[in-house]
DNA sequence: AGAAATTATGCATATTTTTGCACAATAAAT
DNA sequence: ATTTATTGTGCAAAAATATGCATAATTTCT
């Protein structure tokens, strides 16, 4: 798990945790917790994660992720993280193994937050066949992943 | 109707319309029709109309307007804007009058956008009683309505 | 493992957006 | 109708954001 992924989840908890309006702000506080970048590189993000700067009454504009998991809550999404065990690639394939029946919904998850790495995916009840995009290495299917299941990160390799 | 309206108006539209990623582009946009002005102006107007930057897959980044009456179609905004008559204020109240039985419509419609200048509406059968903000003037009520219904916008004394 | 290729990052700079200030235009008050 | 207050706008400068290029780090290939 490179450091890259992590600032980007630093950057989506901060982003929905606070109202921040500007990129030397987002600095400031990535900074607290230890991760030490630049300006450009937060451009960069933001414009990796399709970040929107949206009206705000009370600082001007902030940032703001998009749609994510349009309504899904915390609780499926740690529900669905919780049935996962490994993930492994075949022939430019992903195979997700899941605890019995925990496929399903852990395939809708991935399916909702639709990223642009991932095809799209076929769950039966304790697997899940991942699809890539072609032209994507497993490391950017993995980090995809990660980036919608949090829970994840720590449960890889 | 003041000139600042009728650019307000121009912005929407070409917003609605065009993929805009930058306000020089706006700018440029709004000459081509006549109307000519510093790209400081923009700049307050865009935060004005609550005007958003939001991700886009072809220009990187572009202007998107605010929620706008979250799916009541062109249709139902024409049909009520026909049933309008006149608007007249009195001790700072507005008072609609409209064809018999459009009131409601047209009254949901005002409620809907929530514009800032607007504290609420009450809706008879043909007759509206528009309830002002404190410190707002006709003149913004006016343009408030405008902005909600452009269809109006030539309909006023 | 070492070489080649790809991706990530910082630095410096360009581009874009916001804002303070002064003046013009518009509306309100006497 | 003048005057007074409020609001809108341009200009110039500041602030914020994006990007070209060189280098470092990582991954892939042999």
């Amino acid at each position: 798990m490179g450091n890259r992924t992590e600032r980007l989840l630093a950057i989506k908890k901060l982003i929905v945790n606070n109202k921040i309006s500007s990129q030397e702000e987002l600095l400031a506080l990535l900074e607290q917790q230890g991760l030490h970048y630049t300006q450009a590189t937060l451009s960069r993000d933001l414009k990796f994660l399709k970040v929107n700067k949206i009206s705000d009454p009370e600082k001007g504009y902030i940032y703001e992720l998009p749609d994510q998991h349009g309504g899904i809550s915390e609780l499926a999404e740690s529900y669905a993280a919780q049935g996962f065990s490994s993930i492994q690639f075949a022939n430019h394939l992903g195979v997700i193994k899941t605890m019995p029946g925990y496929a399903p919904s852990l395939a809708a998850l991935i399916d909702r937050a639709d990223p642009f790495e991932i095809v799209g995916t076929i769950a039966g009840d304790d697997t899940i066949l991942i699809i890539p995009q072609d032209n994507v290495t497993e490391r950017d299917v993995i980090n995809s992943l990660v980036l919608i299941i949090p829970e994840l990160k720590d449960r890889l390799d």
